[in-house]
DNA sequence: GCCCATTGTTGCGCTTGACGAAACGAAGTC
DNA sequence: GACTTCGTTTCGTCAAGCGCAACAATGGGC
């Protein structure tokens, strides 16, 4: 299967490399046999490529078996990269700040190739630390910070980003008019929930973070267990993380006349 | 520079292009000139491994002049690597070799709802072993763990997260003047001790977790009776500690730079 | 406006470095 | 204990990647 090779022209060897990590990246680990046969190559050739990624530490072996699995030295590079792009940069202390104040995991967003993905987390005080958002690509449709996104763009773009919708409760938005619909209220009241939509039990509330020229270019949300986002909280959380992602847009050079 | 020279060993190019990575984690951005530079190859062989990484969405480019940074495939990948690395997994065989070292036994909290909650707990070899504190709620400013986890706040949110000062015992710190100073000591050496604090003859040192960002995530440590941990000791065990909790977060993307 | 300096980008031969086959050692399985 | 299957190593061959040099595009200085 000719997967990850579309990226046909290039450094072969690289190229292949390079694949490695994405074949690991989507398997979560593997042997060496394994990986070979998966890029149509010999495995001595596959061999001396993960030992390469290994004297960069950007795979490690799992201990058992000599399998094979993403390393730390990723996270350092993703470090490095949100570290420098200035949104996050802008956005972290407004973050922190907004986790302390509801004490809820917050979240930063933004749009990449048709599904949100998730730049910065900070963790809330509350105790079970869900895992790490960082780097997924999430369904656009069934997150408060997908909605937002999505309110942001145009009706042809919105056609392009959005794929089948698929189920994941029963209360997932899967009609597009209905959708429209959504997207339109969150235009106008400037914030989007999410309640139950992606996982039962699981509400967020997300608001549009502008640049200068005033397009959406992320979204922050504030998520946890539905049971400590009722009715009565929730109005405060929408108020808190509306002004917050206000606060950044502003950084961002948004709003000065 | 600590460069491609170490990784001498392996695949040329994809050593190359790896060492690529590095150089723009650490430099933020840069030509292609300069980058060919920094690894003391040919511009046109720089240009081609660059040009193979961002097919792969790892660098992109920076739309003026043609400039590169590191891409959101980096993040993509870093998704895959902590989806599966919680702090506890991770953590988990370092723990263990740590309690074999000492003999004591090894905890592993982090601060919730203004109290350390203990995540994992390793026995030592010891006979004499402390009840199981795994989902306790413990307090903040009588334990080495608590200590460290209050050490990473900044001052408004230690006033959050402290309520009044309970005694229980007379070496107990209960004043909160006095409890800023002993915080500011451990954030300057790097590690917390509370010896005979929540309970007379129990010695623990404690030393912190980081994440990626740098912020202190969790607190590990090792405890026993007062009478194990003598002041020759406590020097040994409190240089195992800080090395391992520092193991730990390099694991979870700590110290790049 | 023009020129020059410097950048990123692209063909092109030469040769080095990466490839695949096969042998090896270790671990598990029946 | 033989068999299987894995990761690892060695080695000769050849194509893939390299450096060179020419090209294009941009910006700054005069």
């Amino acid at each position: 299967m000719r997967n990850a090779a579309e990226a046909g022209t290039g450094v072969q060897s690289v190229d292949r490399a390079l694949s490695i990590l994405e074949v690991l990246a989507r398997t979560g680990e593997g042997g060496v046999t394994e990986i070979a046969a998966e890029l149509g190559v010999h495995k001595s050739t596959a061999f001396r490529l993960v030992a390469t990624l290994e004297s960069h530490r950007l795979v490690e072996q799992t201990g058992d078996r000599g399998r094979y699995r993403l390393g730390v030295g990723i996270l350092r590079l993703a470090g490095a990269t949100t570290a420098r792009l200035d949104l996050v940069q802008e956005a972290r202390p407004i973050c922190r700040q907004l986790a302390a104040d509801t004490g809820e995991t917050v979240n930063v967003a933004v749009l990449s190739d048709g599904s949100a993905l998730y730049l910065d987390q900070v963790a809330g005080s509350s105790a079970l630390q869900p895992h790490n958002w960082v780097g997924q690509h999430i369904p656009l449709h069934a997150t408060s910070n997908g909605k937002v996104l999505l309110s942001g763009l145009a009706d042809h773009e919105l056609d392009a980003a959005l794929g089948t919708l698929s189920t994941y409760t029963e209360h997932t938005i899967t009609r597009r008019a209905k959708l429209r619909d959504e997207l339109a209220r969150v235009r106008d009241q400037g914030y989007a929930l999410a309640v139950d939509e992606l996982e039962v039990g699981l509400t967020a509330v997300a608001a549009p973070v502008r640049n200068a020229h005033g397009d959406v270019v992320a979204s922050m949300s504030v998520s946890g267990p539905s049971f400590r986002l009722g009715a009565e909280r929730l109005d405060h959380v929408v108020a808190l993380t509306v002004s917050s992602a206000a606060e950044v847009s502003h950084r961002l050079g948004w709003g000065h006349r």
